[in-house]
DNA sequence: TAACTAGATGGTAATTATTATCACCTAGGT
DNA sequence: ACCTAGGTGATAATAATTACCATCTAGTTA
């Protein structure tokens, strides 16, 4: 089982590469290329620490200095959307609470985000025998699943079918 | 690579020991035995939808009218921390985003959060070959590691010897 | 069993992240 | 050089969580 940190030194080339496809792909994704996205994106892919939207607005803002909080929030939810970033976790909004204290993991509807215990044996063995990487000391682990249930397959596929009708 | 759905039927007979060794643990923790804490822990236990602090409340409510939504959120807090309960995940309070859209992993330090990306193969092939499951179509998935880093864990150390000097 | 006290609770105010709203602006097509 | 759908800035609104503090009580001690 290999575990290991990414490599920081990996981040300037890859950064480099994502930013020169950026407009290309915004304009495939149907959206404008703006100064704001492109600084945003930038700041982002420049950063190692998982940004919250407070710490890019204020880096932002250094070279925008009009740019506003809500178009740092909404502009981060966009690159999302279309692939071009990643949130940490799809659970950040709320506290959610399990009773089950066992090893196990998590299935999550992304559109409404139900959740639903799951079981991977393989995965809770993932940590034994390295109990540190780097700097940090491991305690435990928890994966994440993201998924769409039913219920919102359905609703998507009835919303995609009106809007063909209409 | 086995995936499979925690099995409902499992958690009354679960519930029912996790119940009956509550009180026993919270002493071992120093914590008090209140009305409170037990109609919380039960209200947890009969969940099987991880839910969010306002619904255990409602919950809560139609035993103990008179219960305040501060000491849902304490509790849950408290019992989180003496490992009767669990979050869902770590990252709840904010939004973190990340650059990185290839597959990887995150290593969290529990108490100042800090995130490092990683990479870990094995974990990326799992859903390789399972497409879905029960109700869910599973899209991707991302492991979350929690961990202490170096400098929290020397400031534990720190606050810990302080406490034995004075 | 009665009295004591550290810790728990209830009620509410304060804080903080995020979303909604809307008038104005601009990227990208014509 | 226009036009317009979509983007932005400023600010208000919403919602989750935490802080605060007066009051209460679980669990220990006499």
């Amino acid at each position: 089982m290999e575990l290991q940190l990414v490599n920081e030194r990996r981040r300037g080339p890859y950064a480099a590469k994502r930013l020169s496809e950026f407009a290309e792909r915004c304009r495939r994704g149907g959206l404008a290329v703006t100064p704001q996205r492109l600084a945003i994106i930038k700041v982002l892919l420049d950063s190692g620490d998982h940004p919250r939207a407070d710490a890019i607005f204020a880096a932002v803002r250094l070279q925008h200095p009009h740019i506003s909080l809500a178009t740092v929030h909404r502009t981060l939810e966009t690159l999302c959307d279309i692939g071009e970033a990643r949130k940490v976790t799809l659970l950040h909004d709320v506290a959610r609470y399990d009773g089950n204290v066992e090893p196990h993991h998590h299935v999550l509807c992304v559109r409404c985000k139900r959740v639903h215990d799951i079981e991977i044996p393989e995965v809770d063995k993932l940590l034994e025998g390295t109990p540190s990487l780097g700097e940090f000391s491991l305690l435990r682990c928890s994966l994440e699943i993201a998924a769409l249930c039913k219920r919102c397959q359905l609703a998507e596929k009835r919303r995609r079918a009106q809007r063909h009708t209409t």
